[in-house]
DNA sequence: GATGAATGAGGGTTCATTCAT
DNA sequence: TATGAATGAACCCTCATTCAT
């Protein structure tokens, strides 16, 4: 499980006022950007979010967002692949060992759990299946950077678990997306339905994992 | 199976622009604008949609869409409202009898994929999906009127399997989500990668209830 | 004062649903029409006041006033000068016979209290005040038909008071405007302040008289 | 009457593009909204008033204006505040020292007809008259700060004037808008009929004072 | 670099007017 | 004659983007 460690993903901001190389305050002050963003887009949308409020939040000038970022847009699309990239570059490093698939699964659902869905992760994947839709070079990017690749990884993986009696034929090998499936659900749901009845995804992805593998024996 | 019959869902509209009393022109005028807000939310969105082209795609003024709706938002909602709750009627009417539950969700299955992946209303769910988070009042509309609901008629379904022993344990009870979680991705993926990778919604969805019932002897 | 009479300018509207001839019903809808059209440009001025809401005060379609006015000015200028010119020309028709001037005078006052203050002509007379600069042509024919014509009667009763001896000099006669300008900042008070300080316009006018011909001996 | 001058109200906008402050400027533009929103809102009163011509006639972008004022309503309402409080204040500091109260008045008057009367300040007693009825807010506020303040001083005036034997009775003291009506009448009739009969306000105002103090001996 | 005042295109909404019924 | 659904020009206001300071 160790082996699926998304190391550098955890860039969170820390602000020192003190007197600071040029481009360590740079650096920093488009991190207070794209936090300030990711707030309003979750918000708001990404047409209703104003750079003036984005602005507002980072604690910068509107014009100031400008200089980092060509328009409202490319501040889109720059946060989206800035805070999931990393992620994915962890993802792959995953060596698969010998342990069992359904352990590598279970790592890498709480993987998920831990690193997307309890962070602000989850708005920017949010942000992703409820905007992708009007931006296709960002839904392009996305498909072919993350979700092709991870299918891809996904069914090397099932195909090993079929190969080796863990799974009983290869169903799941033709659709991986039912594995991820029940995480997209509740990351939509967290979104509509938390206020109402929140959802214990943890409880429910390990739920899905018994169905798919069969109930674990206690330990 | 033709329980689940959803029979006064297939309103589609014809314009003969004949002798016809006005109220039927008039109810033919607020389905043209809703067809058309379809388009146009789907496409852009809610923000971005415009008016405009709303009204320019149902052949109408734009302030004939006044005299329908209040605003846009009311547009939005009654868009939503109206497409999506005859389906949950149709939902709601149906009768279990003593088939098999697989066979009956089963047949939900197939309902969704006939009646709401295959027509206009996957867009509607897609809108709810995408924008339900920025119209609490829809959510919450849909969460009780849909979403609860189906969830406590499933639930006793899948309790009714449990009993029957056709399902091994009440895990699928706990989170009848899981069985949705496929069709909710599938319409998220129509509106991001179809283009780069269709899916099989039917298939995908039957070999999901295969892994969660046990794979069906062949026919 | 009795020779003041305003006779034909109680024109009340009475329905009686009843079968009546064509014209009178006809009459009787511009009749309801300009009444609410004075009701709604009062309330609103005549920019913000609605078509919309002049019809449904009358109880007539909308369309029912383009029937009887060309469009929302003809209304409005119809209905100032409906309202105003037969008192004009009840002004016109009085006779000074051998009276003091005083005397002529106060009638004239007491006429612009009882039939023109204490009554729904106020209001229109409040509208010629604060909308008349935005249509020339309605304060042309109020400037020749009403204002002129009043002040070349008033001019003459004044030089009589002179050459009577009832006035000291001929002042009044330089600018008969003074005899009627506590009537006009009465008119404008109603409308601004009298929810906070409500005016008693005839006592005002009689101290006024007071004080232009000297304080009249106790009766 | 010297001390009655109203200072720091003469301030006319000039602009020299040169270098200045940006506060320098930034006021110049809201002076010069100021001056364009009066000419609109004369000219064609609130409603019809449109802010486009507004900016046009300020030589500044419509977005302008917002950053200046919440909205139209507000401009208004500013606009009428900033030049009317002024003058108000510098009616306060009017000394009565120890001369008639005629006098006084005169000097009231006389300040009246420069400082308003001869200046853009008609326009705005103008708009509060024509326009104040729809705005609440604006009435009540001008009742308060000005219209009651001044009967106040007047009453206080006009009592001493009769404690002196300078009036031979109360009768003002009862009806101060007795003194202004012939300029409230004059301003109402500048917008109405000055291309028909323009008005001589001094004139006549003055020929007012004579009716109620008696006619002064010539000087 | 950083700012925020200024801009003006854009879009939601209103409402006078028309005209088919 | 009477109606009110339909229209679209008009107008207020917002907000992404620019640029002088």
């Amino acid at each position: 499980m160790a082996k699926l460690r998304a190391s550098s993903v955890t860039s969170e901001t820390v602000s020192i006022p003190a007197q600071r190389p040029r481009a360590v305050k740079t650096a920093a002050r488009r991190e207070a950007i794209l936090a300030a963003a990711l707030d309003e887009f979750s918000a708001r949308g990404f047409e209703a979010a104003r750079i003036d409020d984005v602005a507002r939040r980072a604690g910068v000038g509107k014009g100031t967002i400008y200089l980092h970022f060509r328009d409202k847009e490319a501040l889109f699309q720059d946060l989206v692949r800035t805070m999931l990239v990393p992620l994915v570059a962890g993802l792959e490093a995953a060596q698969p060992g010998d342990q069992p698939v359904r352990k590598l699964i279970e790592s890498f659902v709480e993987l998920f759990v831990r690193e997307v869905y309890n962070t602000r992760r989850r708005d920017v994947v949010r942000l992703i299946l409820t905007e992708g839709q009007r931006f296709p070079s960002l839904a392009e990017f996305y498909y072919h950077e993350v979700v092709e690749r991870a299918m891809t990884a996904m069914r090397a993986l099932l195909q090993r678990a079929v190969a080796r009696g863990e799974l009983e034929d290869d169903t799941l090998v033709k659709f991986p997306q039912l594995i991820v499936a029940p995480g997209i659900v509740a990351v939509i749901w967290s979104g509509l339905f938390d206020r109402y009845k929140p959802i214990d995804v943890s409880a429910m992805m390990h739920a899905h994992l018994d169905l798919l593998f069969g109930k674990e024996r206690a330990p």
